[in-house]
DNA sequence: GTTTAATTTGACGTTATTCGTACATTTATT
DNA sequence: AATAAATGTACGAATAACGTCAAATTAAAC
């Protein structure tokens, strides 16, 4: 019955996340969206109040999409090194999604709305991960003298310099400089005693 | 003495073309341009009368770079198929240069003297090329019997070949592409005559 | 150090674009 | 045939972009 009321709402969202990933939020305009999702104007304002609502509907959607990812790797049954690996790799199509268009004109102009909620949802995320670390510590698999919001400062690191295109240049593929940054980090944080028992 | 002069218009013809490939003309406005090239708006007006004239500069270098290139290589002393290697080559990264962004922004929107420019170049070059396909008719290069036009025409289906995401995917890399497409081409219209004598 | 030229700044009126809303019409659904 | 959903057009209001100007600042040249 609502079905496809779920199309329409949908084919603006496809589209106006694709807009919005090339060119940001402020060089798109809501007609574009509408002809580009072929839609008239009146059904856009049925299902969004405005841009920015409809912003913050994909930015939600993308951010509990990482979440959902993020916990079922977490609660699988791997060992720590095979979840962090997954997790950085979370982290890094993760910031391929949010392009570089879109969070910058986010950040440049006036959306303060909208970089807030980022905000909060990265604090709620992060201070998961730091919970998730601590419980690695007790369990043995990662040192217990090393500061846990110290490792999720070394995850987001290693996903900026995973972007960095000095670092890039001394490795053949962005696979490589990933496998390189990831064995420095485990033969960093991971507990010796803990691997000489497996 | 013009030495500064140089510096400010080309910081506005770099930021320019930044933002052009990336967003199309439409999305991108002057002072974007200036306060990216670090340039006053006054400054932009004192070389270029609007953002027009800007483009039509943009595309004029970037066509007459492709024409020189496209001599230079006819010009050499290569054998015939290496000629066309290069060719294609140029046709290749020529279209990387001209975003689809750009292009689609100036023949979708009410750029109709950018268009005729870009149309002009493209006759006057594509006469050219017919030209050269013709010489190398009566050198013995190519097959007597193959409509010189027929050859330009097929130069500009391989670029879009290439391209082709369903070719692609049956390739592990664009470059065996490539190879695939210029020896088809080259197995159809070499004359064979000719390569036995070598 | 003064003069001269180049560049920037801020403001301006004008034009174009975008926004959000309203209503009559057309297109689907049931 | 009746009901609901979606469209197209038009609208005033708000915003953004355009192109121009004179005055102020900075840099270069003498």
């Amino acid at each position: 019955m609502a079905n496809q009321k779920e199309t329409k709402k949908e084919a603006i969202l496809k589209a106006a996340k694709t807009l919005f990933w090339q060119h940001g939020l402020r060089r798109v305009s809501i007609v574009e969206i509408c002809s580009s999702a072929n839609v008239s104007k009146m059904t856009f304002y049925k299902y969004f109040a405005n841009k920015e609502v409809l912003a913050e509907y994909l930015i939600t959607e993308m951010l509990t999409n990482w979440h959902n990812d993020y916990r079922s790797v977490m609660n699988s049954d791997l060992d720590f090194t095979a979840k962090i690996n997954q997790v950085i790799a979370l982290e890094q199509q993760a910031s391929q999604n949010m392009s570089e268009e879109f969070l910058g004109d986010i950040y440049n102009n006036e959306f303060v709305d909208l970089q807030q909620l980022i905000t909060n949802y990265r604090d709620s995320y992060h201070a998961e991960i730091v919970k998730d670390m601590i419980e690695a510590q007790k369990s043995g698999q990662v040192r217990a003298d090393i500061k846990p919001e110290f490792i999720l400062y070394l995850l987001e690191d290693i996903s900026k310099k995973v972007m960095d295109e000095k670092l890039s240049k001394l490795y053949p593929s962005k696979q490589a400089v990933i496998l390189e940054l990831t064995n420095y980090f485990f033969y960093g944080i991971i507990n010796p005693a803990n691997e000489s028992h497996v």
